[in-house]
DNA sequence: GTGAAAGCGCTAACAA
DNA sequence: TTGTTAGCGCTTTCAC
């Protein structure tokens, strides 16, 4: 494997017999070369199999036609969907997606924006753990979106916390349940406090009395731990921070030979792969994520002037599946 | 947000009043400077607050610092611990990871490929598809190593599916069963061949009669499809060509109302995230994933002249959980 | 130890 | 329509 000097611009321009700037127009401005060099050209590049170095093409014109996606857990199903749909519609504007696992931390997070804030035309942020300052800071240096997530002045696609949890809330509600026990995810996490402030409020309406356990790590361990003081408030439903908390605590749950939902009803959030076929199968909420990862796409591709608006915010759907039931009679 | 022009190391060099070319050693080669000057440079590029511009630095020396890694499906859980230690291994070692879905599609593959040859500095190619010459083209480009692949003359990574079925094999045997549906994955896949391969063959040496189904796509609806069709031929037992496809075909059993493992036995490959909490779990071959990662970009990172193995092998684990049981007596 | 200067491969003014 | 040329920001010889 010898890798080969590369064919460049002045390669394929002595070739043909022409100027640098006229192969360069004929690739990438077609309509303003003559038809006849053009197709000449591009037949002699063709020929010796040309391929522009797009580090060099991203000197002068300072794009690398990149976009820099930051998701605090690579490993969360939950973020499956929007990576899908924001690499499709990346690629669908030409731009190459750069994925980073911050694993939900602001000092790893921080440092994949200085090492890319000069690579990539702009950052999608998933869930963004940093304070409002920096992620201000590096809406500085590039264009910035957020997932789930909102700051002043800079755009953001978010899934409606308040909503899924008031659907959350009614449902178990209708069931009979009058006390619930969350499940508290990150402390610094904003859609840790959208959900938690939301279901609390909606709780408080109904007459539901809600106690929060935690905060612990939003992973199946996270949900693990939890549980078991959860089930010690003597609450008759366990609502997760999220799918993968929700699913580690029916295990802990299935091992204590504590019956869902016979004994105890459990929710969770996002509708991630899996929460159909854990045992019993989850009743959560799903929000539109592969759209969630085109808006932010869309977001960040549409220019700073571009009339776009500053916040979107998706619906969501209560999935109900076998993990909730009607509130036993004790 | 405006976007405000960076600041450069000539802005640097005017600042401290030396020659850029002793900001860019004072930076990057602090031993062949005089120390008052380097800490003087140092201290002016800390008060302008000065990031190298990458693409700038990218342009001479020929590398961004990325590494390709290119995976068929990133929904697919399997590929996770690759990709955890993968990333992890390459920044440890200074460099970016850029990661491509290639929706086990080789045209995508060889588009992703094209497009990125000229940024990254070597690929990653998790069971790629693409035909043996158009792997090798791309090996004349970039360095590349192959995970779940062999190819002459390219360094490989890949798990021992001979091994792996050799236990499937004999835990079934073990177990009573005499003859086995195997689900097949996709046709062009290397590792479906050496799994099925591999299977047949040990199966024949202990007397158990393999029928194959398929080929289906490697997800859980590609599992869920061919499920009937295994039932139909009377196998007490069903391999699947992966986790995911066996996880789908344990769904449609649950929902046909086929009893596992009491009627028929189910095993799959890789040991996924979902497969220790599906129902019922799953026996199946656990594999040292994040290692391979790690390997892969060890072995991309070696350089050609270094010694290094063309091809690891990884052991495998049988991990028996309750989805297969002995064979029912009909 | 430091500075001047020649690129790296491409784009885009500007001239012709 | 095409060619000439000056960068883009940095690295790296080569002199001094």
């Amino acid at each position: 494997m010898d890798h080969t000097r590369a064919v460049t611009l002045h390669d394929v321009a002595r070739e043909a017999g022409v100027a640098v700037s006229t192969v360069s127009r004929a690739l990438s401005n077609p309509d303003r070369v003559n038809a006849r060099t053009r197709e000449h050209v591009r037949a002699v590049a063709q020929r010796l199999d040309y391929r522009p170095n797009r580090i060099a093409q991203a000197l002068p014109t300072g794009s690398m036609q990149m976009l820099g996606m930051l998701v605090p857990d690579i490993t969360n199903p939950h973020h499956f969907g929007l990576i899908r749909g924001a690499e499709a519609q990346a690629r669908a504007a030409g731009y190459t997606l750069v994925l980073g696992d911050t694993q939900g931390l602001p000092g790893l997070e921080a440092g994949h924006t200085q090492r890319l804030a000069s690579t990539v035309d702009g950052f999608l942020l998933v869930s963004p753990r940093g304070e409002d300052d920096s992620l201000h800071a590096v809406g500085t240096r590039r264009p910035v979106v957020l997932y789930n997530r909102e700051l002043d002045g800079v755009r953001s696609v978010v899934t409606d916390a308040a909503d899924a949890a008031g659907q959350v809330v009614d449902h178990l509600h209708a069931l009979g349940h009058r006390s619930i026990a969350y499940l508290a995810g990150p402390a610094d996490s904003w859609t840790e406090h959208q959900r938690h402030g939301a279901l609390a409020r909606r709780a408080a309406d109904v007459g539901i009395a809600v106690r929060r356990i935690g905060p612990h790590s939003p992973t199946m361990d996270g949900g693990t731990a939890g549980v078991d003081a959860a089930l010690a408030t003597r609450a008759t439903a366990v609502v997760a921070f999220n799918d993968l908390m929700a699913i580690g605590a029916l295990r802990r749950l299935e091992r204590r030979g504590v019956d869902v939902p016979g004994e105890v009803s459990v929710v969770g959030f996002d509708d991630i792969y899996g929460a159909d076929f854990c045992h019993p199968p989850l009743t959560t909420v799903a929000a539109p994520v592969e759209e969630a990862g085109r808006r932010l796409v869309d977001a960040l591709l549409a220019g700073p002037d571009a009339p776009f608006a500053e916040r979107t915010v998706l619906p969501t759907t209560l999935l109900v599946r076998d993990s909730t039931g009607p509130v036993a009679f004790g």
